[in-house]
DNA sequence: GCAGTTACGCTACGGCCCGTAGCGAAAGCC
DNA sequence: GGCTTTCGCTACGGGCCGTAGCGTAACTGC
């Protein structure tokens, strides 16, 4: 497939220039054995079912009565292969539903409330899948007493959402619709709050309310936001 | 200690008038027996102290290695008496945390503004405490594909949360800070919109960005919560 | 005081799942 | 062909679940 060696090399810093909507480095395999040298290869394969038979698992018992020996049974897989390439239940579904959120896309719509309201809909559509539903809520909550697993989640999915704002944020720039922040710290930190704002506004209605996120509430939503950013521009 | 057959009686409608910052009726106990006839009546003391055994076994072991085997033995309870009162392990970690929620208050600080800081910041305590954190998104997640508990959630937690921001909004309204809706549905979309902004925004700051809720972080959230709120107005 | 009712502590149990160890066989690299 | 690594399979100890059954404790109503 990919030599991983050279692709992983170097990518210690989150020193992107910031801003490009380059797609990020495809999906890293789980758990990379150590020097590969010869031997027999990991079977992509197996992988692949995996990982969808975890997807499917999850839409049918839900993370909690989600179990291993389940999955590997229905990807047509031995136990103890699972066991070779993920440390445990969580590490195995943040990759399964990491997949998911490839898909996210911010095509340009010529507007910034345009495409605030795209991104929205974006995420409630995977936000309303089953399994990310049960998935990401409880993999957050381990993460809380796991370093590494937060850090996979952060790398596999919350970069994978905030690339988006970023991406969102320079085309408005592009467009006169919002100034360009000379300071890079403040710039940072209010590109960080927005994507609170919005990824946290989402996630709670559409998890924590259970109300759904239809184009009527993305429209208020970005009203409001539209309002603030314009307020904060302001107040520089 | 204290009788609970009168303390219990009469809990069933959640039909108060709303609006009131009166204290919401307090914590239901768990699971009410039937009817509550003449028999040996349960132990308050026993309540208590699982409740806090629970919240201490969340700190030390986090959600997922909490058992509650562990739970009743310190609690210095058996297992059973456990079983009797709570379906489980979800419905048990909501009370103990529930409790927590009640400290939430809202003291007039004068303005919309210090307002929105200081219950962003109540948020934050709250979220910043390890029982809370690995217990809230826990059962969050379990709530998907479980309706009661999501219910049970809803009343426990939420609600109380959410009482906060519309006793805000009322005192902001009669400050004429913000304007009155005549429309009632409008008026409710636009609390729950708000609601699930503040409290998204802060559960994702803390909880998946994993960084720090702290004043100036708050300040810079009302700021543009607070603009968008004049454009919505405006907007009307 | 005495029956009736309910909660309590304790013990014990089957069942499920975990995570690992130990094989022999398969599939690539040199 | 030898070396290396993965794979499927089986088996296992251990932990926790959730319940049943029992004798005892606490409180109510007659």
């Amino acid at each position: 497939m990919i030599s991983l060696t050279e692709v992983c090399a170097g990518v210690s810093g989150p020193s992107v220039p910031s801003g490009m909507v380059a797609p990020m480095q495809s999906r890293t395999p789980p758990t990379p054995p150590a020097p590969r040298t010869g031997g027999r290869p990991r079977s992509a394969t197996a992988d692949a079912a995996i990982l969808e038979a975890t997807r499917q698992g999850l839409v049918e018992l839900g993370w909690s009565k989600l179990t291993l020996g389940a999955v590997a049974t229905r990807a047509g897989v031995a136990k103890t292969t699972l066991y070779r390439r993920w440390a445990g239940k969580s590490e195995l579904v943040v990759d399964a539903v990491a997949e998911l959120f490839d898909e996210l896309e911010l095509p340009d719509r010529g507007s910034l409330a345009a495409d605030i309201e795209n991104v929205v809909l974006q995420f409630a559509v995977l936000l309303g899948r089953p399994e990310t539903k049960t998935a990401l809520m409880a993999v957050v909550a381990e993460s809380t007493t796991d370093e590494p697993l937060r850090a996979r989640i952060r790398e596999s999915i919350v970069d994978r959402q905030k690339r988006l704002v970023l991406a969102g944020r320079e085309r408005a720039q592009r467009r006169g619709e919002l100034p360009v922040e000379p300071d890079a710290v403040g710039a940072a930190r209010t590109a960080d709050l927005i994507f609170d704002v919005i990824a946290g506004a989402v996630v709670h209605r559409a998890l924590v309310s259970a109300e759904p996120v239809d184009e009527e509430w993305a429209r208020r939503f970005t009203l409001l936001l539209l309002g603030g950013l314009a307020a904060a521009a302001a107040q520089t």
